[in-house]
DNA sequence: GCCGTTTTCGGCCCGACTGTTTTCAGTCG
């Protein structure tokens, strides 16, 4: 077993079951950190195991390195089957229901004889669990909601929609009366991939006003909790949305507090300490009478105070990132006004909505530079896949187009060309050679082993007219597992042919993934941050890719379509 | 179980809200 997802899930149940068993709550973390630290590493896991570095990662001492290597050796942990064997599987079951936490499970199991969700369910119907004592009536029809939620509700939306959804919701909340100051924190602000709920941050001095406006009926579909500064409804769109409200003065810590990453903000409050003040939501507090913490009015000041250059959100989750803005070595991130085109478009001659023209016309208004049209070649049939005649009669219109100057943009001939099964190409050499650039994807056979796919991908990487690799691991979150690929002999291959690789903005792509582009581009990689368009409107997904390419450390030298037209002609000759 | 400029033992974040209590335990973020 070598994927790093299996293992850390276990290393996250057993923690689980620990905290059902009623271990120190600190030995539980420990479980977590390590998982948490195994899926952030951005190395292959046999490689480490093998040079016996498992230690030096943060989070994974002496005990937690063993049992990782036992897992990845042989597939199975005997501490973690004992410790299964000791907790009946309905308990673990029943924490994953909100509000339900290890005492209340073990008290139902105990109590009820629970054996079952279904059991649960009919316990509470027949108010039974009411009766217990220390339950009530209101923990009964909390469980009965708590097991209909986890039913319609993954609780996982892709960072996209969930922006959609929050954006007018903060709209909303700026203009209320009495709101100063109002932000969106927690992973949204950080532009993680995929969220769990909606965090709100509003800084006022009379809260209740703005605290029911959020909980009144038509906004949710329900209220989770209502206090007087901290607030959680579901949306009729399922997603759950927090809201905290503090005194003005306070803002800024509470939207480092609340932004996060949660290890981050360890991270911070231990440097803290070492400076002689103890960190929370509320602001600093010196330990002795003598130290003075300099004022400060934004985000960039609160860095500086601990002596720190400032971090943007898409960087604070624990991983190098303090250590670099100690040494002042946060880099300049790219922004979303650094691009001046893109490559990987399509048109409704294979699988998009819109036609030519109209897609061109889009990147006008845009204003941008270039546009690359790469539709899809004719082994993907599903998607319309162009025939090698078609393709010719569009690169004719398109230089046709360019020669009379109709549109200020100008566009590059291109395909998104199949990487068939045993690695060869779709076109033959003598159509692709008519092309200004050439993106080669994978659309078929996605399940092949590890060492076939790799060797695919290298082939194609390897092949003198591929320009670039588009997404990467064909993954579609929250739906498609990634291709077994090995990402960082892929990262390798690119560079030593010279190739790019892809950031995918389509919201459910966003591949290659950001957790490996910080050490991909320090050792070479080029990368291209695509739309992968499918209609005019979806030309601004490459917005959601200069996201993830800052959670990558991404700076614009890093990333081809900043160049202007002259150079990245220059450089597709 | 992890970690170490308070260093091999003894810390490890803590405040808000809920529901059931009548002063607080459990859960969550």
């Amino acid at each position: 077993m070598t994927d790093k997802q299996e293992i850390a899930q276990i290393l996250e149940e057993m923690g689980s079951l620990l905290e059902l068993k009623g271990e120190n709550p600190f030995r539980i973390r420990a479980y977590q950190n390590g998982a948490r630290a195994l899926l952030n590493l951005d190395e292959e896991l046999s490689k480490v195991i093998e040079e016996d570095r498992l230690t030096d990662v943060e989070g994974i001492g002496d005990h937690l390195a063993k049992s990782i290597t036992t897992l990845a050796k042989t597939g199975r942990l005997p501490e973690y089957e004992k410790l299964k064997k000791s907790i009946p599987p309905i308990l673990l079951e029943m924490i994953e229901l909100q509000g339900l936490g290890p005492k209340t499970a073990k008290a139902l199991y105990q109590k009820l004889k629970i054996k079952s969700i279904s059991d649960l369910k009919k316990a509470a119907t027949e108010g039974k669990i009411a009766k217990l004592k220390g339950f009530g009536a209101k923990t009964e029809k909390n469980i009965l909601k708590a097991i209909e939620d986890q039913k319609t509700h993954q609780n996982q939306y892709l960072w996209f929609d969930a922006m959609e959804i929050a954006a007018p919701i903060l709209k909303e909340l700026k203009e209320l009366k009495g709101v100063k100051q109002a932000e969106i924190c927690g992973s949204l602000r950080r532009k993680m991939e995929i969220v769990g709920d909606l965090d709100f941050l509003v800084g006022s001095d009379e809260p209740k006003p703005i605290m029911d406006w959020f909980t009144s009926k038509k906004r949710g579909a329900s209220i989770i909790a209502k206090g007087a500064t901290k607030g959680s409804i579901r949306l009729h769109s399922g997603i759950q949305a927090d809201l905290r409200i503090v005194p003005t003065d306070q803002f800024l810590y509470a939207l480092i507090y609340f932004t996060g990453s949660k290890e981050h903000n360890i991270a911070l409050r231990s440097l803290s300490l070492k400076k002689g003040f103890s960190l929370s939501e509320y602001g600093f507090e010196a330990k002795d009478k003598k130290s003075v913490m300099p004022k400060m009015k934004d985000e960039k000041g609160f860095y500086r105070s601990l002596s720190l250059s400032y971090i943007p959100p898409e960087l604070r989750e624990n991983l190098g990132e303090i250590e670099a803005a100690a040494k002042g070595k946060i880099p300049k991130l790219i922004e979303e006004g650094d691009i001046r085109g893109s490559f990987h478009n399509h048109t409704a001659e294979s699988d998009g909505r819109n036609s030519l023209q109209q897609m061109i016309h889009e990147a006008e208004r845009l204003k941008w530079e270039y546009l690359g049209i790469s539709d899809h070649s004719k082994s993907s049939v599903q998607a319309g896949g162009l025939s090698e005649e078609k393709l010719l009669e569009q690169v004719e219109i398109i230089k046709k187009i360019n020669r009379a100057k109709q549109f200020k943009t100008h566009v590059f001939t291109g395909t998104e060309c199949d990487i068939l099964p045993n690695g060869s190409l779709d076109y033959s050499d003598e159509i692709l050679k008519q092309l200004d650039f050439v993106i080669v994807s994978i659309h078929s056979s996605l399940r092949q082993d590890e060492k076939t796919i790799t060797k695919r991908i290298i082939k194609a990487l390897e092949h003198p007219l591929t320009t670039m690799l588009a997404h990467l691991t064909s993954r579609l979150l929250l739906k498609r597992a990634p291709s077994l690929a090995n990402i960082n002999k892929i990262i390798d291959a690119a560079i030593a042919n010279k190739k790019i690789v892809e950031i995918n903005g389509s919201p459910m792509r966003l591949d290659m993934d950001w957790r490996y582009w910080r050490k991909a581009a320090e050792k070479g990689l080029l990368c291209s941050i695509n739309p992968d368009a499918h209609s005019v409107e979806q030309l601004q997904f490459v917005n959601t890719g200069v996201n993830i390419a800052r959670k990558g450390w991404l700076t614009k030298a890093d990333v081809i379509n900043t160049l202007p037209l002259k150079e990245v002609s220059k450089f597709l000759n």
